[in-house]
Formats: structure tokens, sequence, C-alpha cells
DNA sequence: CGACAATGAAAAA
DNA sequence: TTTTCCTTGTCGC
């Protein structure tokens, strides 16, 4: 389930399950196994989330004896980025035999995590960590975060503010949900371009932004309906599908706006599928 | 801008 | 068995 709250989350759990501690580190599948015997039997410090790019900071072998003692800059960093399907599973020790499709599992005496078909698990130094935080946009759940950097981008674009909203140079951790139903919320539609985009509208767009995907991360999954309109208050069916939270418009092609009761649109913008609702969505 | 490739797994057909 | 997917780099016009 990758988009930025995903990740978020997966940052707090690895912590929670190995901060502080010496971890045994494989490459079941092997794609993986030069950095893996490099990192065996270090230990994780800290887990860093920007966007959809999750970081790993182990201590060198030998170094940081104590976890308060953690320099970022002596650190090796482990970049994974889920693509469109890798998945992170965790688990109790004793962890079982690794399926070999398993390109990383960390393990420790109580715990165990396995991550498969990701589209970067890498190795990389601390300036090149850098590299990748410097051409990210602003996330909505770093508290670092700027949002007039955005702004700043989408109002000089002619390019639609859909296809902005997944830009991660304009703005990082958006994904196809996010960007579908935040829009929606604010009756936006999504063909306008960002150079048509009010500062007062961005304020609303990325401060709901905050608040949604936190709310995801707490939730480990995204429900973007207001009180009102969940299935209870509205005496409707909850959604069934595999994604699980309650939302407006995604993937809900050809259904019934929760608001309007008009048929949600749907239609290819930059190879993705976007929806929207066209009689909520006139701002 | 579109097409395509690259990772796995689960749902749909 | 085929399709689909909450992604993103690259390559070609």
């Amino acid at each position: 389930m990758p988009e930025g709250h995903t990740i978020h989350r997966l940052a707090q759990d690895y912590a929670a399950a190995f901060a502080g501690t010496t971890v045994r580190v494989t490459s079941p599948q092997g794609k993986f196994s030069d950095a893996a015997a490099l990192l065996d039997g270090t230990a994780l410090h800290t887990a860093d989330a920007h966007g959809k790019h999750l970081f790993l900071g182990f201590g060198a072998p030998g170094r940081f004896p104590a976890p308060d003692a953690f320099d970022p800059s002596f650190a090796h960093w482990v970049h994974i980025h889920l693509g469109l399907f890798g998945k992170v599973a965790f688990g109790d020790a004793p962890a079982p035999p690794p399926a070999d499709t398993v390109r990383l599992r960390l393990a420790n005496g109580t715990a165990y995590v396995d991550l498969r078909g990701p589209t970067t698990c890498a190795l990389i130094t601390h300036d090149e960590k850098r590299a990748i935080h410097d051409r990210l946009g602003p996330d909505p759940l770093r508290p670092d975060a700027d949002p007039a950097l955005a702004f700043a981008r989408v109002r000089r674009s002619r390019t639609t503010i859909a296809a902005l909203l997944m830009d991660q140079k304009v703005i990082a951790g958006v994904g196809n949900v996010y960007r579908a139903e935040v829009l929606f919320r604010h009756g936006i539609d999504p063909y306008r371009p960002g150079r048509d985009i009010t500062p007062a509208e961005w304020d609303a767009i990325w401060h709901d932004l905050v608040a949604l995907m936190r709310e995801g991360v707490r939730n480990n999954r995204i429900d973007t309906v207001r009180p009102e309109h969940t299935p209870e208050a509205m005496g409707r069916p909850p959604r069934v599908d595999d994604h699980g939270g309650e939302v407006y418009v995604y993937r809900r092609a050809a259904r019934p706006c929760h608001i309007c009761g008009g048929e949600i649109r749907t239609a290819e913008l930059a190879a993705r599928n976007l929806f929207w609702c066209p009689a909520c969505q006139r701002n």
C-alpha cells in the first residue's frame, strides 16, 4: 500500500521493532546479499521517511556503541522505495524460513521484517541520501515541510493540478488516492492548471493533506470521507475491496457520488487513473 | 507527452 | 491465465 502515509508508518514500525538493537541482516533472494553481509550484526539506529522514500540508518561495524552516539554522516543508509507493488511484512520471532522473493530481512530476538518487490533497495552514503531529499518536494508528513515551496512551483506551472500533486518534486508523498480525494474534498476540477490555483486553495489543500495523511499513518489506511458521509451516517454499505478505507471517488468509477448522487468519472491522466465527480468539482 | 520496463502478489476472468 | 496496482526512471518523438 505505498503512498506517503504507508512509508512513514513503516519508518515508525521499523524503528519500534529494531532501533537500538543488533540486527541479523540477510537477502534470501540474493539481490542485496553483499550489502546485507556488510550490515549483518550492526545496529539499526534510525528510520527516516521523506515522501515515498524510506531510509534505514545502520551503524558501521564497531561504531556507535550507544544509540545516542549516532552520527548520520557515518552511518550506512539503506534506501528503500516500494514502487508500485513492493511490500513489507512484520512478524514475531522466531522468523520462519524466508520465501526466496524476500529481498531484505531484518531479524532480532523479538521480531523480523521482510521486504519484497521494492523498486529500490540500495546501500547509499549520507551524501546520496541528502541528494534524494534535495530533489523531493516538501512532505506534508514532515515537520520541516514548507508548503510555500510547493506552491511556488504550482503557481508557475501550466500543468494540471492533478498531475502536479503526483509530481514528487512539487510535493512528496501524495499518490493516486490522496490526489483524487483531496481535490474532491475541495471541489477542485482536476484539470485546472496549477497557475490558476489561488493561495487560499493551496493552503486548504496542504492543510487537508497534513490532516488526512497523519490519520493515514495512524490507521495504516486511507480514509477521506467526512463524518457525515461515513457508511454508518449515510446508511450505505461500507466499501468492500482490498484497500479498506472509505473514500469519495478513488476507484469508484460509474458509481454514485456520496454527495450529489451523480456518476463518478474516470480518465487516464499521465498514465494513471484519475477519478473525480464532475458535478461536485467545478471550482 | 506517451510508451515501456522494473519489481510480486492477489483479484478477476 | 490475465489483469491490475496507492511508482518512477528512461527513452523516443
